[in-house]
DNA sequence: TTAAAATACGGAAACGATTGCGAAAATAAG
DNA sequence: CTTATTTTCGCAATCGTTTCCGTATTTTAA
């Protein structure tokens, strides 16, 4: 192995102390300019590197960000971590990714193993499953920055960034009621996640203004099979009390409502209006494009490594206060509400 | 800062030397049953967590590994990372990601930023940019455990995993002539990919066989801009030799062609007929649904990430020779290729 | 009863970098 | 020409583990 060479090899060979190399490298001003150029043309020549975990140790800091998410073929959280990684970049921090796939027990094992400072951060959206908090109010004792995004959990006083989850849902609904829906269907993955709850509370708010009743035969839990899923949406659209309208917490679940509308005869949106919280560029090209709340990923990715890192580097300068931070949505209509 | 105990400080606590408290917790042999009990005891109550950098500086390695893709968000990378990570947790390691965002400049500082030993070995997809391949090499000659998937690399000796790409577009183009095509087209996003030339390989075989000539103008290589794509395949859509089928080589493109076709008048599949390789779950919604070329993601991960483990754990009974190894793709059949 | 071997543990070096402190050499000031 | 100051660099400690040795104690064998 072409193992690379080390600080001491690079400095026998330039007859200098390891010392003066590592300042020269390191742009320090106790050296001479002359010195400088002839070390950092040897480290070029010999191929030198600095050793990661010597520095990390030393410094005890990693330059590394671990990102938590609790589903990676999504592509909420696959432009999320867009945004981390672009502002990671441009500081020289690197990103360990983690997927929970939406379990607890795996996302308390991710937790535990960060408490070794493999990373200098944590931010992440929590499972669906997550109700105990305890693995990450140990993470937030341990004096490791942590923010959380999206799917944020209240109990640990940090920042956390969210979109308008209230709102849209509100306009949402108001959208469909205004489309003369009578009966509109909630879609969740969980009723614990935070934004469940948000966007349930916009949901209510907007029918109950509207004279109506949130009827909880409509508000849907949803689980991780695709398929049952689909037929947990069919069961419903073939009862009696059909809905009229959907509001989709999540792209999957509208995803999966156009499955099983297809195993019916139900016609969007002349039967049933949908209107989901979505990312996908595919939208526009569903049969029929679905209405869509479009949230700022790469926004919220990138503030959330603004702000970690501004705390990783100028800890004076920088607090990761107890307080929620709001991104707006956008909602997109398509035909998937209107009749034409 | 409830910064983390150490060893030493443990060691004190037990009035034990950190040797052996380090043997203990490392389950040596030299260390009695009962001290063993009583280090773990202590451990877990003042909640020790050895350091990963010291770790990793005295035994030279990192229990990590880095993938390297060209895009996020994108399901075929997500799910080959998914099966990457299924293996690599089961083993105790963790995975650094980058995305290159197809700019082999980003990839050739990822790549150079590897070298320093912050993973034990990468396992990447290259750019669509990436010809000149001396930054890999550089990354392969440092003897650090390298891999490719899909898009690979060929001047670099060792094992890559790729789909069957040529018999997957002969198969694909072929479905396409047995659909009446007389002229197809085929897009791409770079004709230095690999995967381009192996499914072009297969596209002409198919054409040449049926007795019909792969014409350069039907050749389309597009670019980054989802607009600016949407705009060629328009024109090419539009012109007066314009194509019968479109064989697409990534999902993004047949996405692309989906949102031209709506700006003309032109009819899926009566008009033209499309078959794309994709990972999407959306396939069957689009209108009308989408014939795919669906890789074997997870298998590929999953190998991938066993292949190296292997490699990291057994040096002696795991070689990285130069090879290809390929996982058969499967067609669906949809709407797009045939008239109902 | 004594030598040999096994058991259980401690001391200290090592991994590769950074940095506080001290000192020599070069320059400036008196 | 001497003293003070600046510039430039080396020595050695340090970060937290692991592991090579060495040693004291106990067990087994002769």
């Amino acid at each position: 192995m072409a193992a690379g060479i080390n600080l001491k090899e690079l400095a026998a060979e330039l007859k200098l102390a390891p010392s003066t190399v590592s300042r020269a490298l390191n742009d320090s001003y106790e050296i001479s300019e002359e010195t400088k150029k002839k070390v950092i043309r040897m480290a070029e020549k010999l191929n030198y590197h600095p050793n990661q975990f010597a520095r990390s140790l030393r410094e005890n800091k990693s330059k590394t960000i671990a990102v938590i998410i609790p589903e990676r073929i999504n592509n909420f959280f696959a432009q999320v971590i867009d945004g981390i990684e672009e502002i990671a970049q441009e500081h020289g921090y690197h990103l360990l990714v983690y997927n929970t796939h939406e379990d607890v027990d795996r996302e308390k094992k991710i937790v535990n193993l960060l408490l070794n400072g493999r990373a200098d951060a944590v931010v992440m959206s929590v499972s669906s499953q997550t109700s105990d908090v305890s693995h990450l109010q140990k993470l937030y004792d341990r004096g490791l920055p942590l923010l959380f995004f999206d799917r944020i959990c209240d109990e640990i006083p940090t920042t956390k960034f969210i979109t308008n989850d209230y709102e849209s849902a509100y306009e949402g609904t108001k959208h469909l009621i205004q489309q003369d829906c009578k009966k509109i269907a909630f879609l969740m993955i969980s009723k614990e996640l935070s934004i469940t709850k948000e966007r349930y509370r916009g949901y209510c708010d907007a029918i109950n203004e509207a004279g109506l009743v949130a009827e909880p035969t409509f508000s849907l839990n949803c689980c991780m099979s695709e398929e049952e899923n689909i037929k947990l949406i069919t069961d419903m659209l073939l009862s009696d009390d059909r809905p009229d309208g959907i509001l989709s917490t999540v792209e999957k679940l509208a995803i999966a409502t156009y499955h099983a509308v297809k195993r019916t005869k139900i016609r969007i949106p002349e039967d049933l209006k949908i209107i989901s919280f979505a990312n996908t560029s595919m939208a526009g090209l569903l049969n029929p494009s679905l209405t869509t709340i479009n949230q700022p990923t790469l926004t919220i990715g990138q503030e959330c490594a603004k702000l970690l890192i501004g705390k990783l580097t100028k800890p004076k300068h920088f607090e990761l206060i107890n307080q929620v931070i709001t991104i707006p949505s956008k909602i997109t209509i398509r035909s998937s509400t209107v009749a034409e």
